[in-house]
DNA sequence: CATATAATTCTATATTCGTTGAAATATGGA
DNA sequence: TCCATATTTCAACGAATATAGAATTATATG
């Protein structure tokens, strides 16, 4: 990731309704959420809601598809740990103390391939 | 860290001449830098440059002492680790497939209660 | 087709942001 | 004290941001 894809993703998370939006997201796994589902839980009007979205997918860090008449909101995991990646860049340069900040799904030991149980 | 705390330090860095001086003084270390260092390295007015460093200062992502008729401005790390931490919160919940994410000079093996080396 | 649901688009508005230029403050040295 | 250096403060301005209201598009169902 490189600069501006960097400040892109930081000033899409630098607002707390999107911020929270993404927490979500991040917490709901790759099934993603519908928008009414958001909207109702976090009391935001839809055409704001949207506005917000915009941000969040211009940014890189989620992904939409549509679903009969719902459109389902998913977090990109990979933009945030890109993200996270730049940010400790210049932290403890080639010591491994820093770890390597990585952001999965929640709820991932469903259908892996068979590790840890 | 809560929320408000992390939209603040999100937005500081939101911006590209602010997240330059940012990477600056984390690579700095401890030291710091003074405010005519920086402002000659990113080319930035010095009136500019203070705006910045407020916005950096409030979001409690640097701190400032006068050394001569220098301001020295360094980075804390405290809040880039808080920042990092709420982050990657909703991450693999619970699964240490997430690193610990932080950041920490980059030039520290010098005065170190002996480790690694 | 008519209607309800889900979400978006468009327009407007108050607020905040980033930069500039001029003036002011603080420190150190002759 | 006088002057240069280092940085901040103040005022102004165009640009971007977040929200709200009204109208529109798309999908599903009777």
């Amino acid at each position: 990731m490189e600069r501006s894809g960097a400040v892109a993703a930081l000033a899409a998370l630098a607002q707390e309704n999107r911020l929270d939006v993404f927490r979500l997201l991040v917490a709901a796994g790759p099934a993603g959420l519908a928008a009414g589902r958001l909207a109702a839980a976090l009391d935001l009007a839809p055409n704001t809601l949207t506005f917000h979205f915009d941000r969040l997918r211009m940014a890189g860090l989620v992904t939409v598809r549509r679903e009969g008449r719902s459109m389902i909101y998913a977090a990109r995991y990979e933009t945030m740990n890109a993200l996270l990646a730049y940010l400790t860049e210049n932290c403890c340069r080639g010591a491994q103390t820093c770890g390597p900040a990585v952001c999965e799904p929640s709820l991932p030991a469903r259908k892996r391939k068979r590790e840890t149980a």
